[in-house]
DNA sequence: TAAATAATATGACCTAAATCAACTTTATAT
DNA sequence: ATATAAAGTTGATTTAGGTCATATTATTTA
């Protein structure tokens, strides 16, 4: 019949499990990446990473949140969204193709490390365990990629707006309340609307006593709707 | 400036550039895997993974033509289609999720080597030269569905109907004129389209001459024409 | 603080592509 | 070979969401 059920893949900017991968190392192999690592501060908006230039470097956030994203014309496409302590490429680590698969720009303050590739690669070959835990990393973005992926190209924009919502409450703020880093166009970014649609959708929602909206301030009134909403509705 | 000059990621549902990982190998290894491998013979149209189910192997395609999907309601999205000797799927490798992250069916009749997914991970652990290839690979798959990912979010209907169109010529099939084993159908699903409107398209580029159709026949006429039209025109 | 600039909001209008309905051609089964 | 189903085609109509124009706030900057 018609209605199977078919369990919709998480469909968030981030990722909600994370495998750690640096606690594995030895304390003498966690000591090689620090001595090959350099902390570099970013304001908000600056450019981390850019597509297609040179990748000599594995890049993990520290603190911060970054947008993931390839860049198109006339509009770029979001990818991912990184909170702190996630990596946020692993880029240089294909042979292949030694550049930025996709650029890297903060979104707040942030600080990332560059961790050398080679000493990186150095790790891989004599840490089987850490090359495990990478290839889970790879196999966890690659998962939630697709998932991103679904949301944009089969859900309406309710459904996407609904689903960006729940993300930022349940897994970057991790509250019903929060202050909004993000403009209405980097929602819409995120969501792959205009800014004018997701205007439009957080009024209905609001009207509908789904959120509260005011600024920057949102609150997530009715994650159960918002929740049936993002999985089409 | 608008017109700023930014590479587009490839959009074809099949990577042009493919790291092959077995023959790195040793003898020994090599036994190893076809001690503990099964071949399986799939016809047309048949699920060799399923979406959610346990995946307790890794799955290479010797021969045939498959796609991998995430299933949806009402639709299903197809992630990239796979030609002989490629890896289908490493989700079994995935500590954290040890179940298939996407469906994947037969176009035409094919087979497929299903390879235990802890000898896999063995080999793994072993070889770090192995290891390094794996990662390769997903780091490429990663980069393919991206650029697909764009195409699919940011090409309108003419430029991904080009896409599929170049893709299948150039990649699959290696020649200007070839016999599609795929449907109409399944070219509306590859384009995220209707089937109607990948017919009305087909049919207009025949009449501006890009092409030759005839059934299941295509001739590529014009490639230039199309791959612009495929980079937005 | 005022002026300038950027972000947000809202309404009117447009368009690309989906849907629907009918029909034709091609496969498949009896 | 004929019936039946499936795949392909075409035109008419609808619609979700984009674009454009214009207000209305906020936020910078002078």
């Amino acid at each position: 019949m018609s209605g199977t059920n078919i369990a919709k893949p998480p469909s968030c900017v981030v990722e909600n499990k994370h495998v750690s991968c640096f606690e594995i190392l030895s304390e003498e192999e966690k000591s090689i990446v620090d001595k090959h690592k350099i902390d570099i501060k970013y304001k908000k908006g600056e450019v981390i990473a850019k597509q297609g230039s040179f990748a000599s470097h594995v890049i993990f956030l520290k603190e911060g949140l970054v947008k993931v994203y390839i860049e198109g014309n006339p509009k770029d496409l979001i990818l991912k969204i990184i909170p702190s302590n996630r990596l946020i490429t692993l880029s240089s680590l294909y042979e292949g193709n030694n550049t930025f698969l996709y650029s890297a720009s903060t979104y707040i303050d942030s600080t990332a490390s560059l961790i050398d590739a080679d000493i990186f690669k150095q790790l891989l070959r004599k840490n089987s365990q850490f090359a495990n835990k990478i290839i889970n990393i790879l196999n966890e973005n690659t998962a939630q990629v697709y998932g991103r992926f679904y949301a944009l190209t089969r859900k309406q924009s309710h459904g996407r707006v609904a689903d960006i919502l729940l993300c930022l409450s349940t897994r970057i703020y991790k509250t019903n309340l929060f202050n909004l880093a993000l403009s209405r166009n980097d929602l819409a970014d995120l969501t792959g609307l205009s800014p004018e649609s997701v205007i439009r959708i957080l009024k209905e929602f609001k009207e509908e006593k789904l959120i509260e909206v005011k600024g920057k301030s949102i609150e997530i009134l009715n994650s159960d709707s918002l929740e049936k909403i993002s999985n089409y509705g």
